[in-house]
DNA sequence: CAACTTGTAACGTCACGCGTTACATTTGTA
DNA sequence: TACAAATGTAACGCGTGACGTTACAAGTTG
Protein backbone atom coordinates (compact mmCIF):
# COMPACT_ATOMS: atom_id res chain seq x y z
CA UNK A 1 0.00 0.00 0.00
CA UNK A 2 1.28 3.42 -0.77
CA UNK A 3 2.26 5.79 2.13
CA UNK A 4 2.64 8.96 0.37
CA UNK A 5 0.51 10.98 -2.31
CA UNK A 6 1.63 9.34 -5.69
CA UNK A 7 2.32 11.53 -8.92
CA UNK A 8 -0.34 11.57 -11.27
CA UNK A 9 0.14 9.67 -14.50
CA UNK A 10 0.68 12.95 -16.59
CA UNK A 11 3.44 13.94 -14.67
CA UNK A 12 5.45 10.87 -15.17
CA UNK A 13 3.85 11.11 -18.87
CA UNK A 14 5.75 15.00 -18.71
CA UNK A 15 8.51 14.23 -16.71
CA UNK A 16 10.06 11.12 -18.35
CA UNK A 17 8.76 10.94 -21.79
CA UNK A 18 7.53 14.35 -23.89
CA UNK A 19 10.49 16.48 -21.65
CA UNK A 20 13.59 13.85 -22.48
CA UNK A 21 11.90 13.27 -26.15
CA UNK A 22 11.52 16.88 -26.29
CA UNK A 23 8.24 16.35 -27.12
CA UNK A 24 5.62 18.88 -27.64
CA UNK A 25 2.16 18.40 -26.03
CA UNK A 26 0.56 19.13 -29.56
CA UNK A 27 3.25 17.55 -31.13
CA UNK A 28 2.06 13.90 -28.81
CA UNK A 29 -1.38 14.82 -29.29
CA UNK A 30 -1.16 15.06 -33.02
CA UNK A 31 0.96 12.01 -32.83
CA UNK A 32 -1.16 9.75 -31.43
CA UNK A 33 -4.55 11.33 -32.96
CA UNK A 34 -6.22 12.67 -29.67
CA UNK A 35 -7.46 16.69 -29.21
CA UNK A 36 -4.55 18.62 -27.50
CA UNK A 37 -6.80 19.99 -24.90
CA UNK A 38 -6.88 15.87 -23.82
CA UNK A 39 -4.04 15.81 -23.78
CA UNK A 40 -3.07 18.82 -21.77
CA UNK A 41 -5.80 18.09 -19.34
CA UNK A 42 -3.72 14.49 -18.34
CA UNK A 43 -0.67 16.21 -18.33
CA UNK A 44 -2.11 18.80 -15.76
CA UNK A 45 -3.90 16.00 -13.81
CA UNK A 46 -7.54 17.07 -14.93
CA UNK A 47 -8.01 14.02 -16.46
CA UNK A 48 -7.46 10.42 -15.67
CA UNK A 49 -5.65 7.76 -18.30
CA UNK A 50 -8.42 5.47 -20.00
CA UNK A 51 -7.74 2.02 -21.33
CA UNK A 52 -8.06 3.63 -25.06
CA UNK A 53 -5.30 6.29 -24.06
CA UNK A 54 -3.05 3.58 -22.29
CA UNK A 55 -3.33 1.80 -25.48
CA UNK A 56 -2.16 4.60 -27.89
CA UNK A 57 0.52 5.84 -25.04
CA UNK A 58 1.62 2.68 -25.11
CA UNK A 59 2.65 2.25 -28.56
CA UNK A 60 3.36 5.71 -28.77
CA UNK A 61 6.08 5.13 -26.28
CA UNK A 62 7.02 1.62 -26.49
CA UNK A 63 5.82 1.12 -22.92
CA UNK A 64 2.91 -1.35 -21.86
CA UNK A 65 -0.12 -0.49 -21.68
CA UNK A 66 -0.21 -1.83 -17.96
CA UNK A 67 2.20 0.88 -16.98
CA UNK A 68 -0.40 3.39 -17.69
CA UNK A 69 -2.90 2.14 -15.85
CA UNK A 70 -0.89 1.05 -13.13
CA UNK A 71 -0.43 4.48 -12.61
CA UNK A 72 -3.69 5.45 -12.80
CA UNK A 73 -4.90 2.80 -10.87
CA UNK A 74 -2.43 4.08 -7.92
CA UNK A 75 -3.83 7.36 -8.00
CA UNK A 76 -7.31 6.90 -8.32
CA UNK A 77 -6.96 4.07 -4.97
CA UNK A 78 -5.30 6.81 -3.17
CA UNK A 79 -7.78 9.92 -4.05
CA UNK A 80 -10.69 7.02 -2.81
CA UNK A 81 -8.65 6.17 0.13
CA UNK A 82 -8.22 10.12 0.89
CA UNK A 83 -11.78 11.56 0.35
CA UNK A 84 -13.59 9.79 2.83
CA UNK A 85 -14.96 6.48 1.82
CA UNK A 86 -12.26 5.28 3.98
CA UNK A 87 -13.75 6.93 6.74
CA UNK A 88 -17.58 6.30 5.38
CA UNK A 89 -17.34 2.28 5.00
CA UNK A 90 -15.56 2.01 8.07
CA UNK A 91 -18.16 3.48 9.72
CA UNK A 92 -20.78 1.56 7.71
CA UNK A 93 -18.92 -1.60 9.18
CA UNK A 94 -19.25 -0.19 12.80
CA UNK A 95 -22.79 -0.20 12.95
CA UNK A 96 -23.69 -3.25 10.45
CA UNK A 97 -21.06 -5.63 10.42
CA UNK A 98 -20.90 -8.35 7.24
CA UNK A 99 -20.56 -11.77 9.22
CA UNK A 100 -18.39 -13.37 7.12
CA UNK B 1 -0.38 -9.66 -22.69
CA UNK B 2 -2.93 -11.41 -22.11
CA UNK B 3 -3.38 -14.19 -24.88
CA UNK B 4 -6.95 -14.99 -23.76
CA UNK B 5 -10.49 -13.66 -22.77
CA UNK B 6 -10.24 -12.78 -19.39
CA UNK B 7 -12.74 -12.94 -17.31
CA UNK B 8 -15.03 -10.20 -16.30
CA UNK B 9 -14.18 -9.59 -12.46
CA UNK B 10 -17.40 -10.25 -11.28
CA UNK B 11 -17.41 -13.66 -12.00
CA UNK B 12 -14.37 -13.68 -9.85
CA UNK B 13 -16.03 -12.32 -7.13
CA UNK B 14 -18.63 -14.92 -7.56
CA UNK B 15 -17.56 -18.24 -8.05
CA UNK B 16 -14.13 -17.68 -5.37
CA UNK B 17 -15.70 -15.16 -2.99
CA UNK B 18 -19.41 -15.34 -2.44
CA UNK B 19 -20.24 -18.91 -3.52
CA UNK B 20 -17.43 -20.76 -1.38
CA UNK B 21 -18.70 -18.27 1.51
CA UNK B 22 -22.33 -18.98 1.09
CA UNK B 23 -22.91 -15.40 1.12
CA UNK B 24 -25.94 -13.88 -1.15
CA UNK B 25 -25.90 -10.68 -3.66
CA UNK B 26 -28.31 -9.21 -1.36
CA UNK B 27 -26.19 -9.80 2.22
CA UNK B 28 -23.11 -9.08 0.56
CA UNK B 29 -24.71 -5.31 -1.06
CA UNK B 30 -26.08 -4.74 2.42
CA UNK B 31 -22.87 -5.72 3.88
CA UNK B 32 -20.57 -3.52 2.10
CA UNK B 33 -23.31 -0.53 2.34
CA UNK B 34 -24.47 -0.35 -1.82
CA UNK B 35 -27.21 -1.30 -3.69
CA UNK B 36 -28.43 -4.64 -4.53
CA UNK B 37 -29.02 -3.73 -8.08
CA UNK B 38 -25.20 -2.34 -8.68
CA UNK B 39 -23.88 -5.66 -7.17
CA UNK B 40 -26.07 -7.58 -9.45
CA UNK B 41 -24.73 -6.06 -12.52
CA UNK B 42 -21.07 -6.40 -11.63
CA UNK B 43 -21.46 -10.27 -11.16
CA UNK B 44 -23.14 -10.47 -14.15
CA UNK B 45 -20.61 -8.18 -16.03
CA UNK B 46 -22.61 -5.24 -16.63
CA UNK B 47 -20.43 -2.77 -14.47
CA UNK B 48 -17.15 -2.49 -13.50
CA UNK B 49 -15.30 -2.25 -10.37
CA UNK B 50 -14.55 1.56 -9.56
CA UNK B 51 -11.67 2.27 -6.74
CA UNK B 52 -13.92 2.68 -4.39
CA UNK B 53 -15.89 -0.15 -5.08
CA UNK B 54 -12.76 -1.83 -4.86
CA UNK B 55 -11.76 -0.81 -1.54
CA UNK B 56 -15.41 -1.92 -0.37
CA UNK B 57 -14.15 -5.43 -1.48
CA UNK B 58 -10.94 -5.52 -0.13
CA UNK B 59 -12.27 -4.57 3.11
CA UNK B 60 -14.95 -6.79 3.03
CA UNK B 61 -12.88 -9.82 1.59
CA UNK B 62 -9.85 -9.21 3.26
CA UNK B 63 -8.07 -8.65 0.10
CA UNK B 64 -6.28 -5.94 -1.29
CA UNK B 65 -7.85 -3.44 -3.52
CA UNK B 66 -5.07 -3.87 -6.61
CA UNK B 67 -6.81 -7.32 -6.55
CA UNK B 68 -9.78 -6.01 -8.35
CA UNK B 69 -8.33 -3.02 -9.81
CA UNK B 70 -5.77 -5.44 -11.40
CA UNK B 71 -8.65 -7.73 -12.42
CA UNK B 72 -10.72 -4.68 -13.92
CA UNK B 73 -7.55 -3.07 -15.88
CA UNK B 74 -6.97 -6.57 -17.78
CA UNK B 75 -10.39 -6.65 -18.04
CA UNK B 76 -10.90 -3.08 -20.12
CA UNK B 77 -7.55 -3.48 -21.33
CA UNK B 78 -8.49 -6.68 -23.57
CA UNK B 79 -12.25 -5.34 -24.69
CA UNK B 80 -10.17 -1.83 -26.01
CA UNK B 81 -7.73 -4.37 -27.71
CA UNK B 82 -10.85 -6.05 -29.42
CA UNK B 83 -13.09 -3.08 -30.03
CA UNK B 84 -11.31 -1.68 -33.14
CA UNK B 85 -9.52 0.58 -30.93
CA UNK B 86 -5.68 -1.05 -31.86
CA UNK B 87 -6.56 -1.34 -34.96
CA UNK B 88 -7.59 2.34 -35.65
CA UNK B 89 -4.06 3.39 -33.65
CA UNK B 90 -2.29 1.19 -36.26
CA UNK B 91 -4.11 2.74 -38.80
CA UNK B 92 -3.81 6.39 -38.05
CA UNK B 93 -0.33 5.33 -37.15
CA UNK B 94 -0.03 4.07 -41.28
CA UNK B 95 -1.29 7.71 -42.39
CA UNK B 96 0.51 10.12 -39.90
CA UNK B 97 3.79 8.48 -37.75
CA UNK B 98 4.74 9.82 -34.85
CA UNK B 99 8.57 10.67 -34.74
CA UNK B 100 10.35 9.25 -31.48
C1' DC C 1 -48.37 -21.06 0.73
C1' DA C 2 -45.02 -17.64 2.36
C1' DA C 3 -40.43 -15.90 2.57
C1' DC C 4 -36.26 -15.19 0.33
C1' DT C 5 -33.27 -14.29 -3.63
C1' DT C 6 -32.41 -12.55 -8.01
C1' DG C 7 -32.36 -10.19 -12.45
C1' DT C 8 -33.86 -6.28 -14.48
C1' DA C 9 -36.69 -2.28 -16.04
C1' DA C 10 -37.60 2.68 -15.35
C1' DC C 11 -35.98 7.04 -13.58
C1' DG C 12 -32.80 10.41 -12.00
C1' DT C 13 -28.09 12.39 -10.81
C1' DC C 14 -23.27 13.14 -11.27
C1' DA C 15 -18.70 12.46 -13.03
C1' DC C 16 -15.73 12.18 -16.78
C1' DG C 17 -13.52 11.08 -21.26
C1' DC C 18 -13.31 13.09 -25.79
C1' DG C 19 -14.13 16.32 -29.62
C1' DT C 20 -14.31 21.28 -31.72
C1' DT C 21 -13.64 26.19 -31.73
C1' DA C 22 -11.62 30.14 -29.88
C1' DC C 23 -8.94 33.34 -27.08
C1' DA C 24 -5.16 35.21 -24.16
C1' DT C 25 -0.48 34.51 -22.86
C1' DT C 26 4.10 33.18 -23.08
C1' DT C 27 8.30 31.93 -25.56
C1' DG C 28 11.43 31.53 -29.28
C1' DT C 29 13.19 33.47 -33.41
C1' DA C 30 13.58 35.62 -38.19
C1' DT D 1 10.19 44.19 -32.93
C1' DA D 2 6.85 41.56 -35.08
C1' DC D 3 5.21 37.03 -36.16
C1' DA D 4 4.71 32.01 -35.40
C1' DA D 5 4.39 28.25 -32.25
C1' DA D 6 2.98 26.22 -27.95
C1' DT D 7 0.05 26.11 -24.01
C1' DG D 8 -3.73 26.41 -20.77
C1' DT D 9 -8.38 26.87 -20.56
C1' DA D 10 -13.22 28.32 -21.26
C1' DA D 11 -17.64 27.19 -23.54
C1' DC D 12 -20.45 23.65 -25.75
C1' DG D 13 -22.02 19.19 -26.93
C1' DC D 14 -22.22 13.98 -26.66
C1' DG D 15 -22.01 9.36 -24.82
C1' DT D 16 -21.08 6.29 -21.20
C1' DG D 17 -21.08 4.46 -16.81
C1' DA D 18 -21.40 4.20 -11.73
C1' DC D 19 -24.79 4.63 -8.10
C1' DG D 20 -29.32 5.16 -5.84
C1' DT D 21 -34.57 4.04 -5.25
C1' DT D 22 -38.74 1.68 -6.32
C1' DA D 23 -41.06 -2.12 -8.27
C1' DC D 24 -42.19 -6.35 -10.57
C1' DA D 25 -41.81 -11.15 -12.34
C1' DA D 26 -39.77 -15.59 -11.66
C1' DG D 27 -37.39 -19.20 -9.33
C1' DT D 28 -36.12 -21.67 -4.95
C1' DT D 29 -36.98 -23.44 -0.43
C1' DG D 30 -38.77 -24.23 4.28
Amino acid sequence: MLQFNPPHPGEILKTDYLEPLELTVTNVANGIGIARKNLSAIINGRAGISSEMALRLSEAFNTSPELWLNLQANYDLWKARNSGIERKIKKFYRSKALTV
